[in-house]
DNA sequence: TTCGTTAGTTCCGATCTTCTGAACTATCGA
DNA sequence: TCGATAGTTCAGAAGATCGGAACTAACGAA
């Protein structure tokens, strides 16, 4: 088994980090290892969306975000750490991740507001 | 020929622009025309890359960049006229088209350096 | 030591995307 | 009506992604 392999900040791409986090499923394990204070291993997230996601895949979408320069793994013990690189990119490419990871935010509110909207809004139109 | 699409604004997705703009010709396509103060036409981007891109390519890449919501297109005559919807995007998702750009130019200014270093620093190195 | 368990990785075939040449459409001017 | 110009569409080739099966690596019992 190859060791891990991480970029150096310079050969971090911006394409590279707007592929890594095109994907639905990749852009919301990167906003929550984002979003924790610490560490998180890859399993946390096997059943993070609807359905439950392959081992072979998340470990794909591991590797994406790793080769992409946007998070660093190392293992500790039976189980992998994963932390963001936010700092060295918010060096590098100034408000890009910040960026992404509010719009994310934003529409992540504006679905959750469409699947069940608030009670205020129905009952107000219910007085109509 | 079927006419152009253009998404409403609320359907315009972070996940559809990232992607969109992952691709190192689009990137470079969609930044010239926010730059740029007026509408600008296909053909003008066929030799915009080292190797001419071909128009069918050409294409399907303004394609991706209206279906993502990016851009604006309508025909004049014979040719297109193509603007970019940063307004709305912003409105809707504020700080990512500038972050994405501004990372984007970094990058050029980055390379340009590597490419063909400046010559203060080449002087200065010989001085010591 | 050996076995079982947990956590990830690698391989590979099926499926989905993207690229591009060739043929097509749409508009204008002569 | 005939070119010429500007884009689009189609279809096959090439490349990327997904996921099941087999594998590795570390640990904690027995």
């Amino acid at each position: 088994m190859r060791p891990l392999f991480h970029p150096s900040i310079e050969d971090v791409t911006v394409e590279g980090i707007l592929h890594a986090l095109s994907d639905p499923v990749r852009a919301a394990i990167y906003a929550e290892i984002v979003a924790s204070d610490g560490p998180q291993s890859c399993s946390r997230f096997l059943n993070f969306s609807q359905k439950t996601i392959p081992k072979s895949t998340l470990s794909q979408h591991f590797k994406a975000l790793r080769d992409a320069g946007l998070i660093r793994s190392e293992r500790l013990g039976v189980e992998m750490r994963n932390t963001s690189r936010c700092p060295e990119i918010e060096e590098r490419f100034p408000g890009l991740i910040m960026g992404i990871v509010n719009a994310h935010n934003i529409q992540l509110r504006e679905k959750a507001l469409a699947d069940h909207p608030a009670k205020r809004k129905v009952a107000k139109r219910r007085t109509r």
